[in-house]
DNA sequence: CATGAATGAGCATTCATTCAT
DNA sequence: CATGAATGAATGCTCATTCAT
């Protein structure tokens, strides 16, 4: 009874089609018919969601950006120390990259394509806005190397999507779990006082 | 007797465009003859050195590659210590991003494109093999962290990548320099024992 | 209500506009832009309808022998006599043929190209296998002179062919119908018993 | 001493390239630079012998008449009866056509074709002069049926063109022989009073 | 005469987008 | 809202032809 596509359904149908093809075949081999096909939906309908398949390009990047913001911030911990909150946000990026591989590599295409507009880039980088304050704190604190909070942010960002990457590429369950613990542990070596 | 034209010239030229075109408007965006264009050749001689346009981004990737694994291997120092070897890779990698930013844009936006065959992505590999010398050495030594050394180099590739992107976007020269100091300094606390 | 596009109307008039292009300026010469502005549809309206060139080719192909075979069959009369029957296939080929110059030309100079499959001629051979039927009784019932079928039709073939061009390049109403018939007296009595 | 390729040499062997391939492949999948490069010469050397590739394919049609028509006229007998005369014809096409399978294909694939001019057909058919003559000399005689001669002459050529492409289809050199008599049968028949 | 690199007009085909139903 | 046939501008690529060597 519940399963007759909800309204708003094929909103979603189109995100996962497009999500997947993107990845699977390339920017450009990837038409908005065939999207439209593998949603199920006509060609048509594919623009009444999205008014250009450019639009759709950055909805997309918005998706897989907010997606990853969400699981960073659900189950982000108090005041308890600035160490730990770093390792909530490193283990909940990789998990989150390793259960959604075609938002994460989607994410790592796209990151510096001339595709993504830079409003998009604002938007999802102001949404993370939280984890420079963590920046901010750290170096505040003396618990963080004196460094720029932009280049140690990046610097972060680096190492988990090489992480999850690398991790992707040799798809091994259990080395995936101790990959993530020995990054971390470059990671943090690297950039804590 | 100088510059103007001499004979293969046409081949470096369209190299040279392509890398421009690329970075500045993406892959389908950049139209084969826009290309032949800016490279000031015709439309049926960019198809003379490359097959086709896919071949073109493939050898543009090969390009990118070699021409750094080639600064890498110049300065290389010998036996000296496994930390100076990883200095030298490391700054010899962060100057050559920063000198060719087309290139090394390049290098960041086609890294995980379906666009670029795996049978490039090897050769590619292939000829970095001593850099995955210089990391079995240091694990051999003690001096790295017990690490799997793919995962190390993906590391290390990640924070280079890092670095040079974060840095070509701020373009400030005196702060470059810094920097990829800086940087450095966060990897090679991260990695060494 | 009449007229003026009725659905599925456009096939029909790209194959009548290909028909008279082709016919008049070949293959090759006939780009399928002209073709799809002389059938007044868009370029891509014609790939729509025929996948590819080639596709319209052998469409056409099977088009025109499918026109002419049902020709052929319309008033085939019953048992009297195999004569009768080889009369009626001879007047009704020469009067398709005279009555359809487009289309008869274009099998003409298609019979033995290249472009034309293998699995296209043997599903027009297939059609017309009730021809061959006839020259078998013909054969059996001795009222043929004793020779391989194959090579009997491929001479009605040929008669039916030089006797239609013949008479479409000396355009003359009057002459026509009488050089059907004579051409007939010189098959019939060369094949008859 | 003689094989070190004669002066004129390269004329001959582009036409033989040019005949085998455009009878394999069809025109348009013939270029230029494909044929050069069979005849074992350079691309710019077609040109200098055919100014064009409209000119080329001309001259080879022409070349294929020529052929033909050196070969009917080389053991032509003299006056005896008209029907020797028409047999001589008949028996000489068909050898000729079963030994040049190459020519004789491109005769029929380009017989009527929009490529070859009317001059180019003008030339080949004033050639076989001769050919209308003893038709001439045959209905003056009473020999052959009271037919317009040109409708003769083409069914005459319809009924070796049919013979030997239906002969070359089914290579089968000992059905070959008696198919051609067994044509000629058919066709004397026919036209003899 | 011969060469083959270079040219660029021309072509088949694709695909984002529209709109009548 | 949804559809999918229709559109036509845009693109990758070909190939006849030229010309400097």
């Amino acid at each position: 009874m519940e399963g007759k596509a909800d309204k708003g359904d094929k909103r979603e149908k189109i995100i996962g089609a497009a999500f997947r093809l993107f990845c699977q075949q390339g920017f450009q081999a990837t038409s908005t018919a065939l999207i439209a096909k593998e949603a199920g939906v006509a060609t048509g309908t594919l623009f009444l969601y999205f008014s250009s398949k450019a639009v759709l390009i950055n909805a997309l990047y918005q998706e897989a950006k907010a997606g990853l913001t969400a699981h960073l911030q659900a189950g982000y911990p108090g005041p308890p120390g600035v160490g730990d909150r770093f390792r909530h946000l490193w283990f909940a990026a990789c998990r989150w990259g390793l259960a959604n591989p075609d938002a994460f590599r989607f994410m790592t295409m796209f990151r510096s394509s001339p595709y993504i507009w830079q409003v998009t880039r604002a938007e999802a980088a102001s949404a993370a806005a939280f984890a420079r304050q963590l920046v901010q704190e750290g170096l505040d604190t003396g618990v963080l190397q004196p460094i720029p909070p932009d280049l140690l942010l990046a610097l972060l960002d680096g190492a988990v999507t090489a992480t999850v990457t690398h991790l992707q590429e040799h798809r091994d369950p259990a080395a995936a779990r101790g990959g993530v613990e020995q990054a971390w542990g470059v990671f943090w070596r690297g950039v804590a006082r």
